[in-house]
RNA sequence: GGCAUAGUAGCUCAGCUGGUUAGAGCACACGGUUCAUACCCGUGCGGUCGGUGGUUCGAAUCCACCCUAUGCCA
């Protein structure tokens, strides 16, 4: 690994323990997962936490219906999440439980930096308790007739003593800070966030003892209990090693990115920076508030019964891996918009993409390979492959006057329109050159180094629908158009071997670039590719290995050895025929 | 009720700061091909851009109001 670029970490939201994981917290944790697989491709040390929250009133009583001691129910349920993270291969470097010993002294220590700061104080707090609830309610939990919309009863008014935290005090520098250019992403939650300035005010901190004991003491006072977002929110420097481990913390605060949904970004926006800014330790550099996924249309709730975990959904379809399911999510919507995953059209979109025009393509080259090749790469006679990436002159002045004839973007968005530029018989080693140089004859638009960066780019942005996008429609799919034009089935009945090993190595060499550009996001179709491509994969610190070396995107110019033996075991991906079950659990 | 985001072909979505006949993919129809996972390649079908008004020579794109969905707040 190149150690001399900078650290990157990202954090996603802790999940809530009173509730089983489901497509909607796996959304989130994909989206990390291959932006942290990105960066380390990247060549960046990579941090990656997720985790889950496990305090508070619910999780107390959820246990306690269930005749378990808070803990024990915690324990069962963070396992489940961690499996269910297993099941979609992420790849964290740490799973914080709000219940780890250290992270008690990290939230017990933050408290007392921001108390010496002056900025909490205790004062009294009125307000709607409901019993049955065994909570205070929001002005939303309350009916017309001023009832609890559950329970159906008057909430009673309540006072208590509450810890207070200075949050009004912080109003100017959050304003700086939520101004400042990236802080905040999408950029269009912006003027959500700074609209809810103004009206801001001081927010409680704690709870009493009496009311709310699972959690952790406010340091001092053990008749309260410190409230769920300053004991939730301070995971993140928890999860860097905050006054435990140093050199941990030096490299990796403060965190580049904070993964969250968007009903939770005011917390993350606002309360989190504002502690921070009291406590004197440095303010995360972005916070990044993704969309909803919605299930066959209807939010995910408990209620509504759609809940589907991904081992649902990976048993349902007969998965071999979570892979598909990682590729629609990340392609069904724009990120950062709220998406929606309907079941037929994830059969359809899967098949379509990953079984038919990437896995076919694999499986008929490396068919044509085995069959005209004995199983090994093409060699190309007289050619040394360290130069097959050198620019050539004689294609780029071809290129440049190419553009040049074209008068505006219209004339060129017209010969796009009128088709791509076919490779008849003639201009076949032009077309090789495409393949493997710095240029993509199929597109004349696009040179191949400008398309392999613009993925880069979309990946950089959070931009995952558009970065396969491109890797698809401009990289796969004229592949296959480049094999028909090419039918090296006939150049092999005619016996022309030098030209049938170029056509095929060239395929087999842009499969193999497309299999680094959707590595992060469907890392096992990508292992599998590099497998069958013949090389020795495995395995080492959250990085993929090919004959030893670890992957990275500059391998993007590294081609594939001649005369390497490949590994031919058949489709990449089976195509999803499965009887599609309805999301609710109902039967057929 | 306030703030924010979204409402575009049967389905999932692109369309940046307004400009010639609104774009993809999937699905569907027809033709071609056989190396391949009933696959791939080509052609075609398909939309009065949520509604109503307005600004403009010109709006899916700007403004106002309304309807619907989602999130936050009250």
């Amino acid at each position: 690994m190149i150690t001399h670029q900078s650290p990157y970490y990202i954090t996603t939201a802790i999940d809530y323990v009173n509730a089983a994981p489901h497509l909607g917290h796996a959304y989130e944790k994909i989206a990390t997962d291959v932006i942290a697989r990105f960066y380390r491709l990247q060549g960046r040390p990579v941090r990656f936490l997720t985790g889950t929250d496990e305090h508070g009133t619910k999780v107390a009583k959820t246990a306690e219906s269930k005749g378990l001691d808070p803990k024990v129910y915690t324990d069962r349920m963070s396992e489940q999440f961690k499996d269910t993270w297993t099941c979609l291969n992420l790849t964290y470097d740490r799973f914080i439980r709000t219940t780890d010993p250290d992270h008690y002294e990290v939230v017990a220590s933050l408290w007392k930096t921001m108390q010496a700061k002056e900025d909490i104080y205790k004062a009294s707090y009125t307000g709607q308790y409901c019993p049955g609830c065994e909570n205070f309610l929001l002005e939303r939990d309350i009916n017309e007739a001023g009832e609890c919309q559950i329970h159906l009863k008057k909430p009673d008014a309540v006072e208590e003593e509450n810890y207070f935290f200075k949050l009004s005090h912080y109003k100017d520098d959050l304003r700086t800070l939520l101004k400042s250019e990236g802080f905040i992403k999408p950029e269009f939650r912006k003027t959500e966030i700074l609209n809810m300035l103004e009206e801001l005010e001081d927010i409680s901190v704690s709870r009493p003892t009496d009311s709310v004991s699972w959690g952790i003491p406010v340091p001092g006072d053990p008749g309260q209990t410190i409230y769920v977002w300053v004991d939730a929110l301070s995971n993140y420097i928890t999860g860097a090693g905050y006054q435990h481990d140093d050199s941990l913390f030096q490299t990796f605060w403060p965190a580049d990115c904070h993964m969250i949904g968007k009903d939770i970004l005011r917390f993350h926006a606002l309360y989190w920076p504002a502690m921070l800014m009291s406590a004197g330790v440095e303010l995360p550099k972005s916070v990044y508030a993704h969309g909803f996924i919605n299930l066959n249309d209807a939010k995910i709730s408990k209620s509504i019964g759609n809940v589907v975990s991904p081992q649902d959904l990976v048993n349902r379809f007969e998965l071999q891996n979570a892979d598909p399911i990682r590729y629609y999510l990340m392609t069904v919507t724009t990120f950062g918009q709220d998406g929606n995953f309907t079941e037929d059209d994830f059969k359809s979109r899967v098949n379509a993409d990953l079984a038919n025009n990437l896995g076919n393509l694999v499986n008929r080259s490396l068919n044509m390979t085995q069959k005209y090749f004995d199983g090994l790469v093409p060699v190309l006679a007289g050619v040394d492959s360290g130069t097959l990436y050198q620019p050539d002159p004689t294609y780029l002045a071809e290129m440049t006057a190419y553009y040049t004839g074209l008068s505006d973007g219209h004339e060129e968005k017209k010969k796009w329109k009128d088709g791509y530029v076919f490779p008849s018989a003639e201009s076949e080693p032009r077309f090789l050159n495409a393949l493997f140089r710095n240029s993509d004859g199929y597109l004349p638009s696009q040179p191949l180094d400008q398309l392999l960066d613009d993925v880069r780019f979309k990946y950089q942005c959070f931009d995952f629908e558009f970065a396969l996008f491109t890797t698809f429609f401009h990289l796969i799919n004229p592949v296959n158009q480049f094999i028909d034009a090419m039918a090296p089935w006939t150049l092999a009945k005619e016996g022309d071997t030098e030209k049938l090993a170029r056509v095929l190595y060239s395929v087999l060499e842009r499969i193999r670039q497309v299999a680094i550009l959707i590595y992060p996001v469907t890392p096992l179709l990508a292992q599998n590719i590099f497998e069958q491509l013949g090389y020795t994969v495995s395995e080492k610190n959250k990085e993929l290995t090919l004959n030893g070396q670890p992957l990275q995107w500059d391998n993007l110019y590294e081609p594939l050895p001649f005369g390497q033996a490949i590994h031919l075991t058949g489709p990449l991906l089976p195509r999803l025929d499965s009887e599609i079950v309805g999301a609710s659990g109902k039967k057929k």
